[in-house]
DNA sequence: TTCTTTTTTGACTGTTTTTTGACTTTTTTA
DNA sequence: TAAAAAAGTCAAAAAACAGTCAAAAAAGAA
């Protein structure tokens, strides 16, 4: 199930950036530049809203709290003005979360994933992905395979989520390092390459079965 | 069987914003914009009354002692400034709890249901979770291993009522101190690995068994 | 108030994870 | 086929993190 982000911003530029980045993480994108324009794009029935506080006509406070009466998903506040006054409006308008400019697009990815589990958690539906047999449950953050549990540390369970939520697509080590780390690296590196290795160590001792697939001089991918 | 809350704010905002997030919650909510309005509902029995402190007219302090004789639901207060004679203002006035502005949607619903529990002993209801022989009793805070009562401090009983309630889903340090401490952590501290600690070492002692996972790097989880 | 209990803090220890660097192997390409 | 580029391996260093304890601070009860 792929997930649909509305995202509402007066500035063309600030929409197009944030929608090619968002599609690039595998989501279906909503752009609006006014108020107006998302109102007619809620009957789509977006997973998740990016709001920018300040916008000429109605702004995103008032936009917010005119649609949390009938709306329940995640709400994200981008703004450049953050005071204390803000925060405190934005809450009792309704907000869920905050994120100043300027931010990385990876801070902000990071924080639509994060809240998208959240809501998913609330829904009381539970994340889990089966890939050939293997059971990955992501809010209990176990990886088990025929009962049997198989122990990852953080970011070895981290690097298997993305690439097993993002199943069959090819990434290249940047991309992984930036989704995965948060962040970008710098030069070459043998983290990634350490962390697949280990990963696939623990894999194939138990299932006899390499999930992870080498795309020699691209990158790698999770085979479903 | 389901609970009706009585919402007491003078601002239509807020009391929208509270209604929508506690019918999403699955309670029935009563929503009034002055204590004359509440008093007119009053009869309708609510269970738990969300109350602000600063309407004009007759404010929350007043409504509250004014009710107090002959309504005994848990009365939460809600207001923006918390100050040490608000405090004792609402104790004598008959408060039973505050949450002040701003304020998680979730923090405020786990309040809600907190009470909503422990006012269920009054009536004659329990509710108890039984986790590999421990009966943790939720309406009279007490925990029991086969006949034999452990005791827990109250922070000590309200994480382990949170973890439990949500046994065996991972959540990192900031989530469990917003959800039992009810605000946000500033920077690193011992507080929750001392409390862990502290539960830890009473529920071995008498059972011999660790309930509580840590997930290196994340945070912790209760294994069912 | 004073006494008792609970909660928080800070300093410290030991463990686990993550990263690194040096090296080997495999694959591509000129 | 040789050189270059990319991927894989390993052990050890570095960093991050959890656990512990005692003592201070805060909260609550007598």
């Amino acid at each position: 199930m792929t997930y649909r982000i509305l995202i509402v911003d007066d500035e063309k530029m600030m929409t197009e950036l944030l929608t090619d980045h968002l599609q690039d993480c595998g989501y279906e994108v909503l752009a609006a530049n006014s108020a107006g324009e998302a109102m007619a794009l809620l009957s789509r029935q977006p997973d998740l809203i990016i709001l920018d506080i300040n916008m000429p006509g109605m702004d995103g406070l008032e936009f917010c709290r005119s649609i949390r009466s009938h709306i329940v998903c995640p709400i994200l506040f981008v703004t450049a003005r953050i005071t204390e006054q803000d925060k405190i409006n934005g809450l009792t308008y309704g907000g869920d979360d905050y994120i100043t400019k300027p931010f990385s697009l990876n801070e902000l990815s990071a924080r639509v994933a994060a809240h998208l589990r959240r809501d998913e958690r609330n829904k009381g539906r539970m994340s889990v992905l089966i890939s050939h047999e293997l059971i990955v449950n992501l809010s209990e953050r176990t990886v088990s395979w025929h009962g049997e549990d198989i122990f990852f540390s953080r970011k070895e369970f981290d690097l298997i989520e993305f690439l097993l939520t993002n199943a069959n697509q090819v990434f290249d080590k940047e991309r992984i390092y930036e989704m995965v780390w948060g962040y970008d690296a710098e030069g070459d590196s043998n983290v990634i390459k350490e962390h697949i290795r280990k990963i696939r160590g623990k894999l194939r001792e138990i299932t006899g079965y390499d999930y992870i697939e080498t795309v020699w001089g691209v990158g790698y991918k999770w085979n479903r």
